[in-house]
DNA sequence: TGTACATCAGTGAACGCGCGTTCACTGATGTAC
DNA sequence: TGTACATCAGTGAACGCGCGTTCACTGATGTAC
């Protein structure tokens, strides 16, 4: 039956937030919006008085995820300065716990390869929180910089490449290695 | 009806060949097993003759993938000498042509993420091309090196987030300069 | 080398299944008076 | 403020579709004599 516009308004985050991290955690294709509903305490026929389509959600669900990875950069940048708040990103971003809860990490790393792919409408969102996220970098790197935004792009291809191959290791070892080598290259690129 | 041993083999091939560059392309969940027989010119039921499971076809493909990029990089580590053979290989790693052409391109890029994902089996072919990778990579490096295999590590990941991130963006310029940034750290490590 | 026959690679229809999406229905919400 | 009613969020069955896999069948291959 019909619920008030405060509920429908959190069932919507609801939907938008289970499906950022069933996404992230086994991939676009392979969660089912029924499966997104069922997480969300709704039944999947539902779905469409909240999107038009899973290809909207799938829009939705990753703003929704960039913003809450990159919110916390931002606020660091303000209140930490841009150095600082760079390295403490670069330790979070390139630890252990990023790199085994997928469901709740960086969009790029767990879903680049696939939204790619996938509609233009996805492809768009993703580029849109990459641009969005080497800006951000940039902006946090040292005013003696020449290019920022050169810097700031391989900065980016290292946290994400690190991630994506601490995920392939079998063994924790190998991941840490990952990990700990990634974080070297990009404190060395940030300290010049 | 039945075919010679000959022609059988060669239709393994070509299903493996065919299979290793739709899996790149459009993702394996994405690529059916009667699209790669079809690719292959064969029809889709009598793919259980050459392949137990579409599990099985993915290990064997990710396998012939990885095989295909590292030869020429082992080759070239033994023609050309360490150095010079990581500096080729880069330069054609970060590559207008290997961005726009994920089919005949890296299978770390391109199923890093999503054979992650899936069953143990295709998660150790991923695995396994990763440390032959780093071990080729590491073999390339100057004898100066103190931890070749860490340094080898952060480079693999600077290759990969590099091409992910190029093939995130939407338009060409973008794309150069994620490329750029990434062959411009990889020489910097590699350097010394 | 020639013949008779068992083998089996490839065919194409069929299977059960889960997918994204649609729809008639329900009943609480929100609104007009 | 109270009442009558239109709206519409959520339900659950149903849709067509493509998937991985199975199977009876075909007829050339490969082998035993």
């Amino acid at each position: 039956m019909r619920v008030s516009k405060a509920v429908m308004a959190s069932n919507n985050s609801k939907i938008i937030n289970n499906a950022s991290v069933l996404f992230r955690q086994q991939g676009i294709d392979a969660t089912s919006v029924a499966q997104v509903m069922e997480a969300a305490g709704l039944t999947h026929g539902g779905f469409y008085r909240h999107f038009e389509s899973k290809e909207a959600l799938v829009v939705a669900a990753l703003d929704s995820a960039f913003e809450r990875l990159m919110a916390p950069l931002a606020e660091d940048i303000e209140t930490l300065g841009g150095q600082a708040a760079l390295r403490r990103f670069a330790g979070e971003y390139l630890s252990m716990g990023h790199a085994l809860n997928r469901g709740k990490g960086c969009p790029l790393a767990a879903l680049a390869a696939e939204a790619d792919r996938n509609q233009p409408s996805q492809k768009a969102a993703l580029a849109r929180g990459r641009e969005r996220f080497i800006e951000l970098l940039a902006q946090g790197l040292d005013k003696t910089v020449e290019d920022k935004t050169a810097l700031a792009t391989g900065l980016l291809s290292v946290l994400v490449g690190a991630l994506v191959m601490a995920r392939a290791c079998e063994d924790e070892a190998a991941m840490a290695m990952a990990l700990e080598s990634g974080k070297g290259v990009f404190l060395g690129l940030v300290s010049g």
